[in-house]
DNA sequence: CGGGCCAGTGCATCCGAATGCAGCTTAGGA
DNA sequence: TCCTAAGCTGCATTCGGATGCACTGGCCCG
């Protein structure tokens, strides 16, 4: 207590020194004015019109090398930048992209969103991130959005066809990511979950498993339904029926629960499937930390995603990879192609995911994963 | 093989129905324009000026119950949004307030950045990301980043000073973000790192642990500076001089590495702060599977950060949390308080870590861990 | 009954950059 | 020397909404 009481107070006091040290002004740059250049200013100081100084920052303007390099002096003296906001009203574009996402998907799968990051950063356009709660909260997500002339939306959470169309009819392209299009006329890209897993389902029917289970995400979560429906449609074919699945809500704790509960029922599957790796993650470790069940050698643990985690030597998770930079580049190529093209007809891109094995799960033969990238 | 290519096969069929499916074309609703409805569509329906409708739309204008009502009706029923790029020109505030970070944050706390997007939401403001492969590209987004008139900027990574005072030169107000300072006169908000490692080196002193180690960051990472430097010394003043301080690359399987190597050359520690929680997961997976020590019995392992990793049974990771919903709405809060006052003397906010006891270290006297939060 | 007050509305202007068109400059050829 | 063409540049307008100011009409009070 003593120890907590006295950290506490030399904290205070490190805050106080930092507030004084820091009150110091800086002084100005020397190209800094109070607001915020505009071309006017820079025309004035070179001399020129606005017009001129306007035509100097956009590549293909007939402009005399002479006038250019001396008003782009002038602009970098001025810290000159033209305005976006002012440009995109008149251009009509904003240069920003929306993404809506889930927080649980930001979670779950962080490399989503700075593979998207990436390939709006490579076609010069920014994010805009529209994350909500949950499903629920997408309609007035959106609504805020509408707001801003978005370049485009790339939809990682489920949109209602209503919506879509809203934005449809205000000229903003859609592209949905790893959702369905069912029928609403989007473009989309997709990884191909349906063949994934059903290829995984295989596999794990090849290494000799009969008695599966599958562990799928929220109901309403279509990608989990998706995965899941490859699994079982897949192992319905290989001719093993009514394969059980447990549903969570996606997380560690939720696998985990699931699955205690279901082998508390007297559950005892030789081969689980769950739609995520947080999921795969909470079964693996209520097999070992609970259940005492050595894996793999009494059951197989498959997850989806390869988030960072599943690599690991505590986990060594057998899952698929979703090939997150190629889609991420797939969906803005398709927002791009829309703005060019808007009557196009909606595509749809399946990406193929990789099967990732390890040790905690026996598969077939170990197959060439590394697949043609569409 | 065959079974591979069947399944491709029918991939393939699949991707096709869906073409098919999807190409039928949409009724368009039945307010939609092909184009973005504005104030003038909306005053000439209802017969009034383009003013009165923009009135209508602001909470505090005078307007005539009636008609604002009538307005709105119309606005609906056109499907129109007061276009916020429009606004923000004459209103000189975008509403978009920008978050630098890198992708390594956003890997590692993905909770950050939703924490920063709800104190934004909750302010009624939109995030714009600025996600930067590493602090090398800070200047390079920033560039970017200038084009449109932020409301504020939110810095989760190292800021030139240069940079910081260009933003202030164009009136952007900056808000660093666990970073320090340094006598540039910020605003900023901070975990107090010194002081949490400082009190987790008491705890792991009073249990009786004498040979410490740290893994730090990389040697620029601030945060992990800090974090370190704070352990190192409070275990100096209680009389534990020449800590070892390895460095990673903040990964897990830094982590793993450099400890692994030091184990390698000799080293015996019997506590190990790490810097963030993958840098632990890294050091306790090599003691488990590589080394065979066991965890906490033979040593002790800290992290920081309390990832969702860290709280499951296959780590159950002793940590520090930062409290980042209280972090990030003090964040906004500074924002707007400079954006309204413009000279006041820079903040610092200082928000304690919450030490999280877990089963990877034996901890001295569990003491009332939930602080008041600032 | 008239003056004053105020709520509600419209007019005109502004924000900052892009661009069609017109006008200017310059060079080159007849 | 004059004319033409081409290459630059400037003028004026546009994007969509916010707001100061002027104006109107109704109501209240003297």
């Amino acid at each position: 207590m003593a120890t907590e009481a006295r950290l506490r107070a030399k904290a205070e006091c490190r805050y106080l020194m930092c507030m004084k040290r820091s009150s110091a002004h800086v002084p100005a740059v020397d190209h800094a004015l109070s607001a915020r250049a505009t071309s006017y200013d820079v025309a004035r100081l070179a001399g020129v019109s606005q017009s001129t100084v306007s035509r100097c920052f956009s590549p293909d303007s007939k402009i005399s090398p002479q006038t250019r390099a001396r008003v782009q002096a002038i602009a970098v003296r001025l810290g000159y930048t033209p305005n976006a906001i002012a440009r995109s009203l008149i251009l009509r574009r904003s240069g920003m992209v929306g993404v809506l996402i889930t927080k649980q998907s930001i979670q779950a799968t962080p490399d989503m969103m700075t593979a998207i990051g990436d390939a709006l950063a490579a076609v010069d356009r920014r994010l805009l991130l529209l994350a909500v709660e949950d499903e629920s909260a997408v309609a007035a997500a959106i609504g805020g959005a509408f707001a801003y002339p978005l370049d485009g939306l790339i939809a990682c959470a489920t949109v209602g066809r209503q919506d879509i169309r809203s934005f449809g009819a205000r000229g903003v392209p859609v592209v949905l990511f790893n959702r369905q299009a069912d029928s609403a006329g989007v473009d989309c890209v997709c990884t191909d979950h349906v063949e994934a897993t059903s290829r995984v389902a295989s596999l794990l029917h090849e290494a000799g498993h009969r008695r599966f289970a599958c562990v799928g995400g929220p109901l309403d979560a279509p990608v989990s339904r998706e995965r899941v429906h490859g699994f079982v449609t897949r192992l319905d074919e290989l001719g093993i029926h009514e394969v059980p699945v447990l549903t969570a809500d996606y997380s560690y704790s939720g696998g985990a629960r699931a699955f205690r509960d279901y082998a508390g029922n007297g559950g005892r599957p030789d081969a689980v499937f769950c739609a995520n790796d947080q999921l795969a993650m909470g079964v693996l470790d209520t097999c070992r930390f609970t259940l005492r069940w050595p894996v793999p050698d009494t059951l197989s643990v498959v997850g989806f995603d390869d988030v960072e985690a599943a690599g690991r030597p505590s986990y060594d998770l057998a899952t698929i990879r979703q090939q997150l930079p190629e889609m991420a580049h797939a969906a803005v190529a398709l927002l791009l192609a829309r703005m060019a093209a808007r009557d196009a007809p909606p595509r749809r891109v399946l990406v193929p995911g990789i099967v990732v094995p390890r040790r905690s799960a026996r598969l077939g033969q170990p197959s060439d994963q590394e697949q043609c990238v569409l």
